[in-house]
DNA sequence: AATACTGTAATAGTTGAATATTACAGAGGT
DNA sequence: ACCTCTGTAATATTCAACTATTACAGTATT
């Protein structure tokens, strides 16, 4: 698993973290059982600090996406698929009806929301 | 102008005035040479501290959208609508941009990504 | 048993945003 | 002149996120 960090992009690092391991597990990445990058590997690769890695699985664990095994690691959970799954949507839906808002309160209509939409998409 | 302010929304507030402020430039709703509301005045409406908004009015001012005239207030520069209108659909594009990205990343098709939009369009 | 990993935790320090408070100089109305 | 409004600025404090560092209890490998 690779997790690709931007600590200037205005989310929390813990956070982008948390959402990379939901996406990965959600499509597959991440199987059950499998252990995920311990603290150091991934604090290491992303230029990060340990605590904030710790924090991000920490969280998981209390949503039941991640076990911990003392000692050995952490793996994912066996109902972690179907959470992540899940709120796969729902995440992308909330930024989703965030940038709409701000549109639509400043009389962008939807013809140039759905055009923006097509053409950004192919310049990803 | 209302000011509509989410202190929890994760975007700092001197940014969401900020947006506010070029938004109502470039639809109008503050012509050049109109006064803006007092920094004391805002604040009070928003709920917020006087120097958060003379952050965001600082910074405004930077940017050449408005001009101060001490001892009076801060009005809206004559180059100011031109400056907003060009970097408002860029303001969109940015934020959209982002949402975007990290549905492409997750395997999700432009096809629902439009379906999406659709749908929560309505609802907002 | 020794070593090298795991997660976890405590401590202390930095940074940016936001707050509360006080102060001052300029403009305008009375 | 007086009062009230303007922006501007300095100070101190709070808070969250992040960092750096150290430490400790388990597990696994050798």
């Amino acid at each position: 698993m690779i997790c690709q960090i931007d600590p200037n992009n205005g989310i929390a690092i813990y956070e982008q973290i948390e959402r990379q391991v939901k996406f990965a597990v959600a499509n597959g990445s991440l199987v059950v059982g499998e252990r995920i990058p311990s603290v150091r590997e991934l604090a290491t690769q992303a230029a990060v600090n340990v605590n904030t890695v710790a924090r991000a699985y920490r969280e998981l664990q209390q949503q039941g996406i991640l076990n911990s095994i003392r000692g050995t690691g952490l793996a994912v959970a066996a109902e972690a698929p179907e959470i992540c799954r899940r709120s796969r949507m729902q995440m992308i839906r909330d930024r989703l009806r965030f940038v709409l808002q701000e549109a639509k309160q400043n009389q962008i209509s939807l013809d140039e929301i759905t055009t923006l939409v097509t053409t950004e998409w192919q310049d990803l």
